[in-house]
DNA sequence: CATGAATGAGATTTCATTCAT
DNA sequence: CATGAATGAAATCTCATTCAT
C-alpha cells in the first residue's frame, strides 16, 4: 500500500516535473524547435521516460498549455460578484490583478506567446483557452460594467457590448514586452495608471462629471 | 536592351515571388516548421532557386518580415501633423486606419503573429520593428494627444505619457482574432466603435463635459 | 554489473567499428567523396548512429587518422637505442621493419594517401603526424647514424644532418604503389635489397672498404 | 579567314585559361571539393563556358593532369644519353634538375599530390603517368647507372635493377613538404647535398675507395 | 561562342520515437 | 518504472549540369 502510494506520488511528481521542464523548453524555443532531449535534461530524467507519461511531443505540449490555462480566471467572476465597494474601485482592483498576474508575470507572458504562436496548429488549445480564460474573463468584465451602470457610476455605452476593450491596453503591454521589451522596457506601474485613467474616464457616466450645456451638443456631435 | 530590362524585371519578380511565397509558408507554419521546399513549390520554382536570392532560411525569413515591416507607419506622423480637423475627428480617423490596415488585414495579423512568436530568436527584427513601427506609431499618437490638449478638446492626463494605451484595444482585437477568432469572431466594426467610445470619453477634457465643483477637486487629486 | 560491462564493451566496440568502417570508406573515396551513409552501411548500423559517437564528418575523419597515426614509431627509438648488434645490422633491421609495417602494409599506404591528400585541409593532422611519426622517426634514424659513426662503421657525412634521406626509397615505393602499383607492381623484397645496398654503401666509411683481394669474394657472398 | 583564325586563337587561349584556372582550383581543394563556379571565376569567365571546352568536371580534371604530366621527362633520356662528362657529374646534374623542376617547384608538388590523391579514381591518369613520366624516368636512371658501371665509376649492384631508389629521397622531400612542410620546412639545398652524398657513395665502385685490413673482420660481423 | 539563371539529385545533420535491458 | 542506444525520416543546403537568350 505504502509503496503504491509512494509510487503514485512519485509519478505525479514526475508528471509535473516534466510539465515544468517542458514549459521552460517550449517557451524558450517554441514548439518546433524544442528538443525532448533538452526537456528530459531540464527535468533530470532520461529521454525515454517522457514517453511513459506523455504519448508524444504534441500531447506533451498541449498538456503544458492546458495546465497553464486551466483555472486562470475561474475566481475572477466570483471576486467581481462578491465585491462590495464602488464599481470604480472594482475596476482598479481587477485591472491591478491583471497586471500582477499576467502582464508582470513572465511565465504568463510566455504562455501567451506560445498560445499566439501555436494555437492555430493546435485547435484544441484555442478551445480550452476560450472556455477557461476568454469566456470567464469577458463575462467578469461585463458583470463589472453592468454593476457600474446599475450604480450609476458608469454610463451606458457601446463598451458594454465589448467589455474586452477595457483590457486591451494590458494586452498591448504584454505584446510590447514580448517584442521590444528588452530594448524599450515599459514602466508597467505608470503604464497601468495611464491605462486606469483611460478606462475610468472612458466608462464614467456623464452625470458624474457635471452637466453643462455644451455637453449635450458635444455628445450629439459625437454620436453622429 | 529589351532583354536586359526583361531579365532585370524577371529577377525582381522572382525575388518578390519568393518573398510572397515565403510569407505564406512562414505564417502558415512558423519559422521552424516552414519547409523551403514548400516555399519553392508555392512560388512555382525549384528548391535551389531560393538560394540564388537568399543565402539561407534565416535570411529569407528576416527579409520577409523586414519587407512587411518597413514603412508601415512612416506616413502616419505626417498625416497627424497635417490633419486640419478636430482632434476627436483625428482620433477617429487614425484608429479607423489602424483597423483597416492592421486589425482587419489578415496579412498584417499574420505578420504580427510571426513577430510575437519569433522576435526573441531574431533580435534584429525587434530592432527594425521598434524603429520602423513602434517608434513612429507612438510618436504619432503622442502628437495626436498633444494636439487635442492644445485645442482643449482633451484634458491633460497620464495617458499622454503612454500614448500606446489608446491602441491597446486594437492589439487585443488582433490577438483575439489570432487565437480564438475562428471560434468566436469579433464584429470588428462594432468593436471599433466601442474602442472609439472608450478612447474619446477617456481623453475628453473635463471642461468639455460640464464643470462641477467636485470634479475639479477630484481631477486635481487624480493628476498628482 | 555484467550488463554495464557488456554495455561499455559494446560501446567501445561500436566506436571502433565505426572508425574501421570510416577508414575503409575514406581511404576508398577520399574525405569529400566519402558518404557517411556508406560508412554506416559498412559498419552495419544506421546513419544517425555515427553521430552518437562523432560530432560530425570532419571529426570522424580526424579521429580515424589520429587513431592510425598515434604510437606509430614510439617503439622505434627504444629499439634503436637498445639494439646491441652492429650499426649495419641495425640499419637492415630498421628498414626491414619499415617495409613490413609500412610499405607492404596496404592500410598504412592508404593512410599515407589520405594524409598527403587531405593534410593541408586539416592542419591538426599534420601536427599530430609531425609529433607522433615524423619527429620520432627522424630522431631514431639520427641515433642510428650516430651509433654507426661512433663505432666507425659509418663515416661522417652530410647525411647525418638529414637522416630521413635513408628512408626516401621506401617512401618512393609507397608512392609508386599508390599511383602505378596496379599496373606496374614493384617486387618489394628485391626493391628493399636495392634500397639496403644503396644505404649501406652510402653510409659506410671509406676506411671500411678498401680494395683488397677478399673484397671481391665478400661482396660476391653479400649479393647472394 | 582572319576572324576564324582569331577565333581559333581565342579558343585555344580560353582552353588553356580554363586549364590553368582549374589546376589552381583542383590543387587547392582536391577534385571533389573543387567548384566549377570557382574555376570559372578564376578564369574570368562564366560557369557555362567551361562546358563549351570540356564535357564535364571529370574530363576537365583529367585534361588538367594530362597537361601537366605530358612531356615531363621526355628530354631527360636524351640529356642522359648525350651527356659527355663523368657518370658522377651526370648524377649530380640529373638530380639537381629533379630538385629544380620537381621538388622545389610547388606546381609540380601540387600535381603530385593530386595524382597520389586521385589516381585510383581515374585510372587513365595512372596510365599516362606511367607512360610519360615513370617509364622514361626509370629508363633514364637505368641508362645513367649503366654508363657509370661501363666507365667503372660505379660498381655493379642490385641498385641497377631498381634505379628508382636513387630518386627516393627526392620523393620523400616532396611528400615531406606536402604534409609537414609548413610546420617543419626542409632546407632543400642542404638536403639535396645529403641526398647526393648518399647516392654517390652508394653507387661508387669499391676500387674508388681505399684499402683497409679490417674489412674482412667487419663484413663478417655484418653478416651475423 | 558566351552567359548565368534555374534545376534537382544528393550529402550532411537533427531529433522524435522505439525498444531491449 | 527508467534508461539511453539506435533508428531513419525529413530538412537544409550545395553544386554539376542544362538551356534559353
Amino acid at each position: 500500500m505504502l509503496s503504491t502510494s509512494r509510487t503514485r506520488e512519485a509519478k505525479l511528481h514526475r508528471h509535473d516535473q516534466i510539465l515544468a521542464a517542458a514549459f521552460e523548453e517550449f517557451s524558450a524555443k517554441g514548439y518546433a524547435e524544442a528538443r525532448l532531449e533538452d526537456v528530459a535534461q531540464r527535468a533530470g530524467i532520461a529521454k525515454g521516460t517522457i514517453y511513459l507519461y506523455f504519448k508524444n511531443k504534441e500531447l506533451l505540449f498541449r498538456a503544458v498549455l492546458r495546465g497553464l490555462i486551466r483555472h486562470a480566471f475561474e475566481e475572477l467572476e466570483i471576486f467581481v460578484q462578491t465585491f462590495s465597494g464602488t464599481a470604480e474601485e472594482l475596476v482598479r482592483q481587477v485591472l491591478a490583478r491583471q497586471y500582477t498576474n499576467v502582464v508582470k508575470n513572465s511565465k504568463a507572458r510566455l504562455m501567451l506567446r506560445l498560445l499566439i504562436a501555436e494555437s492555430h496548429k493546435f485547435p484544441q488549445l484555442a478551445d480550452v483557452y476560450l472556455r477557461e480564460v476568454v469566456g470567464p474573463g469577458v463575462a467578469a468584465m461585463r458583470t463589472l460594467i453592468e454593476r457600474g451602470i446599475a450604480s450609476s457610476e458608469f454610463r451606458e455605452s457601446k463598451i458594454a457590448a465589448f467589455p474586452q476593450v477595457l483590457v486591451g491596453p494590458a494586452v498591448l503591454a504584454v505584446v510590447w514586452t514580448l517584442i521590444v521589451g528588452e530594448r524599450q522596457p515599459l514602466d508597467l506601474d505608470r503604464y497601468m495608471e495611464a491605462h486606469l485613467e483611460l478606462v475610468l474616464h472612458g466608462l464614467r457616466g456623464e452625470s458624474q462629471r457635471a452637466p453643462c450645456s455644451t455637453e449635450i451638443f458635444l455628445s450629439a456631435r459625437e454620436k453622429q
